[in-house]
DNA sequence: CTCCGTTACTACAATTATTGTAGCGTCAAT
DNA sequence: ATTGACGCTACAATAATTGTAGTAACGGAG
């Protein structure tokens, strides 16, 4: 059961969802993924975070299905993993619109 | 400017665009957004956060020009937060999904 | 067998973010 | 004058995150 700590006491799927992609580095972890495994401290040194935080949010994507860790390659997307970054690959075009449209970026 | 303060201190659309969308609250309030404008009030009672982590997040996304306050009827997606919901939706119908595959929610 | 490097991961104090409650200032209607 | 809706702020208490250090398990080289 993924907890529900934050917001979305509902339990319904999507705020479910969006509570564990709200949470601090689990965006950009599945990100980081999209290419295929990282060890443990290479994901940790690519996105600059602690090791106590990035193993936390790793433990709460690996309770939710979305990475596994491979003893021989590393963390990696399991299907479901894969499917969601698949949802979010348009991101990436639609965020050079955004940064091109807002100078925010 | 968007401040990442957090993360992705590349500067990439999309790495900025990720730190954004990470922070806690963010992607509940466009969700919230999803069918009109909403009240001030309104969405801190929808999604249960404090009136100052709302504000914050509000001003954060008016800065990022995703939603804009409108006086006569209350917080709405602009036509870029509109485009990123639209990015979004899939997202919800891919959550049930996962939660029978999981039953993790 | 021991030393060395790599692995995932934990301990813990310091710092930062978030919460919860209360309330302010403005405006419009009564 | 009062009331209510509105966006928003102050501030102390609590929770999350960081940064540094270090542990424990394993495998290969000497």
């Amino acid at each position: 059961m993924v907890k529900r700590v934050r917001g979305s006491r509902t339990g319904r799927p999507i705020m479910v969802l969006l509570d564990l992609l709200g949470r601090r580095w689990v965006l950009r972890i599945v990100w980081e993924l999209r290419d295929g495994p990282r060890r443990f401290r290479e994901l940790q040194d690519a996105i600059g975070a602690s090791p106590t935080i990035v193993n936390t949010r790793l433990a709460e994507l690996r309770e939710a299905r979305l990475v596994e860790l491979d003893a021989a390659a590393g963390y990696r997307l399991t299907v479901l993993g894969r499917e969601l970054l698949r949802l979010f690959l348009p991101l990436h075009l639609w965020s050079e619109k955004w940064a091109r449209a807002t100078g925010v970026a």
